[in-house]
DNA sequence: ATCTATTGATAAGC
DNA sequence: TGCTTATCAATAGAT
């Protein structure tokens, strides 16, 4: 619908394809708006750039409520989205916590029972005892690590010692560069590998 | 773009409005492809017909991403949602439980942190502390209200005992019929209004 | 942004 | 629900 007819296949020119994004991402709002009063219907349309810039537009109820729509259901994908976005950093544990939070404050206002209270109250007992337990195995973890460490500093201190030791009592027998070379390489090189790394 | 030129208002013939959805519905979804192919982005639509039923598509990336592209763009609004759509029951809480459950089973699998999952311990502390408190305040309500209708009732039997005893010493001394209705109202209807519906 | 030639979408009819 | 066609609407290309 235009000079000519176009086929349906990615634009290559930047520019054109940008004027081409625009004019038709507006068209598609106006569609989903038209969509939406002619039938009594909600429409959301949320468009992601070739850039990433995210455009999004809801015409009869709220964004909030059609998607919230959509969820019920497509529950399964939505639970699975949420965690997959949830657990790629900590930061959205916390605000998980918090949402948690602001849920007990809300049930305050509302007439939670008290079973229903004490069946949360074992519900955060048991999600304490699973967050400490995983605290403690990762604390023993990092205390092996460290004692695994020091191990090897030892070792390699006492290389170093005696190699020192043997320096001390041997300087005038070594003369050659060449064999001071192969002493230092026999003291740190052992296995250097392993060693060093850990002390990053 | 038909026979005839259309006002964008609801159309109020049923069936001519279930077939124009279905048309529309198609050519937005229709759209939504072409603007993905045609400028490399991607687009979801999410349609709520009047009925309630949903349709959605997503052209480009996955329904999943494009909603979690949204999200990040507009994590507060969805928060709300999740808030809202949450807090209506305790079941709701329930679920928020679980999730808190899986979430962190999943952060066993990733890397979580030691100092992570120590502030996670105190939130969740801070939480059981919450609801410990709500549980025994509301508990604390209640051995309140019982201990209250407890004196009631005690009040009420000794009123009714009283009752008996001049009904057992005077009861050749009433005769009529009047007389011993009077006495029935005295003795329960000192204070009915209160005393009743808190037996409930 | 604005302007048209032209294609594309769809209202009405079947 | 699906097809046809007259018509209006969207938009490609140019400015």
């Amino acid at each position: 619908m235009g000079r000519r007819k176009v086929e349906i296949k990615p634009i290559e020119n930047k520019s054109s394809r940008q004027v081409t994004f625009c004019k038709r991402r507006n068209g598609l709002i106006e569609k989903a708006r038209q969509l939406s009063v002619l039938c009594g219907s909600s429409v959301a349309v949320l468009i992601v750039s070739s850039t990433g810039k995210v455009y999004s537009s809801s015409s009869g109820e709220s964004m909030a409520k059609i998607l919230k729509r959509y969820g019920v259901q497509h529950a399964d994908e939505l639970k699975n989205l949420e965690l997959t976005e949830k657990t790629q950093n900590y930061r959205s544990l916390k605000e998980l916590l918090e949402t948690v939070q602001c849920k007990l404050e809300e049930a305050k206002v509302d007439n939670i029972s008290i079973e229903s209270l004490i069946s949360l109250e074992e519900q955060f007992k048991t999600a304490l005892s699973l967050t400490k337990a995983r605290k403690t195995e990762l604390m023993n973890d990092l205390v092996k690590t460290l004692q695994e460490k020091e191990k090897l500093l030892r070792d390699e201190n006492q290389i170093l010692a005696s190699q020192l030791a043997k320096m001390g009592n041997e300087n005038e027998l070594l003369e050659t560069e060449d064999e001071r070379a192969m002493l230092l390489e026999y003291s740190s090189g052992n296995n250097p590998p392993e060693t060093l790394p850990l002390l990053k």
